[in-house]
Parts: structure tokens; C-alpha cells; sequence
DNA sequence: GGATCCTTTTGGCATGGCGCCAACAAGGTG
DNA sequence: CACCTTGTTGGCGCCATGCCAAAAGGATCC
């Protein structure tokens, strides 16, 4: 291989030594904010290194491959739009429920509009299984919540698929209202309110039999 | 590398020649079949080619680049989901005209699964402009046929916004239904029925305000 | 204050995919 | 049978990724 070996001089690196912790977190922060503005093909890892002011080698030192860095930033942005869980109050209707939970779900939406539907773009990138394990945790997560904040007793499976369903719903709903803008937040909150409703009290019941 | 650069024949390359629209066809075919098995980054214009017998820059000559092909085969699929289109009937009831809308979808979603789920994970591939332009064209062309099928005569941009969200529940509904089969048809196409029953008869038009 | 050691960080090699293009050959046409 | 069109090949150059051995921070110990 390259004939002089031993006499190269190599020297002049002078660089900052991080913590593993630190340095892991600015790569991640950096590799966060390009992965949500262009498509994943488009990021180069190099692009990463640059504006990371480290070396292309450094990223594969902390996560491996680039695959994995982008899983990563996936796993984080789903943490990061997860719904905050306010106490389950008791003392509400189902119908006042139902309105908190969709304003929680439109507030979230609202504050982090860009990681939100970057999290959610990212699912259809191909037939990644780890990529949909992430993404189904998220939403299964969701449903539980959904769950919780409502108040169901002992759910049943169809009622769970129900739920996963509704939140294809509320994708579709916040995509028309943040990004198209053909609908405002109220007429979103209204459109999402009722569907939960009539999806609840109505559809879901008439959907258990054998 | 053989050697002798200049006096190599060049020669023993015996291949069959095509028409354009033959060959175009050919590796289209084979595109489709990758492209629709396997995410986007791992399929190499090198499997293709080779898939097709055929050398990899034949695939530049007809396509320009692979993203190009990508396109051309993403636009085949959901021209070929597309929901063909049955007679509307003026002696329907609106009920019976939105089964009948469901049937529609169901039917397609079912005869051509892979392909269908293919063109919709398509969509998520990141923040291209080109794609997302082809997978809204779709959507739009099935809100357009859903609003001729229920005969509704003059459509505002809010019943557009409302049935485009449908379409993200359908979406959702058939993933459940045939991807995590935690619902069957049956299920599946009441709550698509009752849904859409609801929102065209009782959401929408709470929402045609100021 | 200097030697030592552990871990981070670098820099470069190798591989493979993609875009491109000039040369070549199939197969029809005069 | 030469000729011409154009489908087709084969290879060059570039860039991105994975990987790894060597080098440099910087803490610790004497």
C-alpha cells in the first residue's frame, strides 16, 4: 500500500477533545437539523463532518453508519414531538376529553411543525423494518396515551386498531391545515373532535362482534 | 484490465436490438418489481441492468438518471391504482353511493396490495418536490372521482380539504386491514362507510363558515 | 514537570454506485 | 452490398460510504 509508511510526518491536527456525551449530541444536533431540511439521499455524511467542524471518521466512530445516525435522529424526533401528558382528570366528559386530547395533538403539532412532519416523512422511506419499528412505537405510544387520557377501561384490540387508525386521521388533518392550509386550527379541531367522537362511541362498538 | 488497450477487438458483443418502446417497457418492468420490493437506496441501477440483461447505461439512454426511472415507475403505479371508474347512478342513495366508494377502494387496496403500499411509502421519501407532486396529483384524482361518484355538484375547498383528509384514513384503515391485519374487510369497510357518511353529511358542512 | 496510558480524532485507502460519453454493432434502407 | 440510423456497449471520472491504523488530546501518576 502506500510505500513511505513510517516516514510520513502527520502531524498538525489540532483540535478540541470532547466528552463522548458532548460530541455525540453536537453530531446529533447537526445531523437533526440537516435531516429535517433535505432528503435523507441528499445529506451526505461528509456534509455532517463540515458543519460539525470534525472529521467524516469521527461519525462512524460514535454511531456506526449512516444509517444508523439517521435512525437515531428519527428515534429522537419522535421522543421530542411525543405528546406531553397532562393528569387524567376525572371529573370530564368524554366530549371535553376528547377536545383536550385533540387540542393537545394540535398544539404539539403546531409547536414543532418542521420535526413533526419530518418524523412522520420519514416513515414512507422505503420498506426499512427498523425505521417502522421506531415509527410504530411512536404511534402505538400515542395510542396508549389516547387510551389513558380517555379513560377506556379494558381496550380491545379493535379499539387499539381504531385509534391507530384516527391518528392516520390526524396526519392527514394537520397536513391540510399546516401545510396545504386549506383548513384553519379551528375547523381541524372541530373536523378532528367529532371524527374521535363518532369513532368512539359509535363505530368502534358497532365494529365488535365475532 | 487487458492490457493491450488499442488493438482489443472490441468485438464478440452480440445482443438483440429492441424498439424504444420495447426496451423502455422491458426495464420498466424490472424498475417496478425492485423498486416496489426493495427501499430505493438499495436498489443499484447495477441490479436492474443486469436484471434486464442488459448493460447499466442503457438505463441512462432511456432515463436519464435513476431518480428519473424512480419517477417514471411512481407514476406508473398510481396510474395503474388509480380506481377505475364505474357509471355514476342518479337512483342511488347517498348511502348506498358511499358503500359503493368504499367498495371501490377496497377493491383496488385488495387486488393490488404491494403496489398500492408501494406508491404510498413512496411518498415519504423525503422532501422531494417532483414526488410529492406525482402522490398529490393521485390524491387529487381520487377526491375528483369521489365527488363525481356522490354527485356532489358544487364543491367548496373545504369538502376538497375534508375528503383528502378521508384518503389519509383510508390509507390508514387499509394498512390495518391488510398490513397488520388487525382488522378484516368487514370492519374495515364499515368504519370506512360510517366515517365518510359522517364527515360528508355532518362534519363538512359545520365547517362551511366564515 | 515530565512520562505514561487511554480514548478521541484524524487522514487516507478501498469499494461501489452513479452520470456520462465515445466507440461499436444490429438491422433496416437505398 | 455499402450505408446510415440509433440502440447498445464498455469504460472513465467523481463522489459517498465503510473502515482502520496511526497520531494527538489530556488526565493520571510518579
Amino acid at each position: 500500500m502506500d510505500g513511505a509508511t513510517n516516514s510520513r510526518p502527520r502531524t498538525r491536527a489540532s483540535y478540541q477533545r470532547l466528552s463522548r456525551d458532548e460530541r455525540r449530541d453536537q453530531i446529533l444536533a447537526v445531523a437533526r437539523r440537516l435531516f429535517t431540511e433535505l432528503p435523507y439521499a441528499e445529506v451526505s455524511t461528509t456534509a455532517i463532518a463540515r458543519e460539525a467542524g470534525v472529521q467524516r471518521g469521527l461519525i462512524h466512530y460514535y454511531f456506526g453508519t449512516k444509517r444508523e445516525l439517521f435512525l437515531k435522529v428519527v428515534q429522537g424526533l419522535t421522543e421530542f414531538a411525543a405528546v406531553q401528558a397532562p393528569p387524567p382528570d376525572e371529573s370530564m366528559t368524554l366530549p371535553q376529553t376528547v377536545e383536550l386530547c385533540v387540542d393537545l395533538f394540535l398544539d404539539t403539532a403546531e409547536a414543532n411543525a418542521t420535526t413533526w412532519f419530518a418524523a412522520l416523512d420519514a416513515e414512507g422511506f422505503g420498506q426499512d423494518p427498523e425505521l417502522l419499528r421506531i415509527v410504530n412505537r411512536f404511534r402505538d405510544a400515542t395510542v396508549e396515551y389516547m387510551l389513558t387520557l380517555l379513560r377506556v377501561r379494558e381496550p380491545t384490540e379493535t379499539l387499539r386498531a381504531v385509534l391507530r387508525i384516527y391518528s392516520g386521521l390526524v396526519e392527514a388533518a394537520t397536513r391540510q391545515w399546516l401545510q396545504e392550509k386549506t383548513l384553519d386550527r379551528a375547523q381541524t379541531r372541530t373536523l378532528l373532535a367529532r371524527s374521535l367522537l363518532v369513532l368512539m362511541t359509535d363505530i368502534a362498538p358497532s365494529l365488535e362482534h365475532g
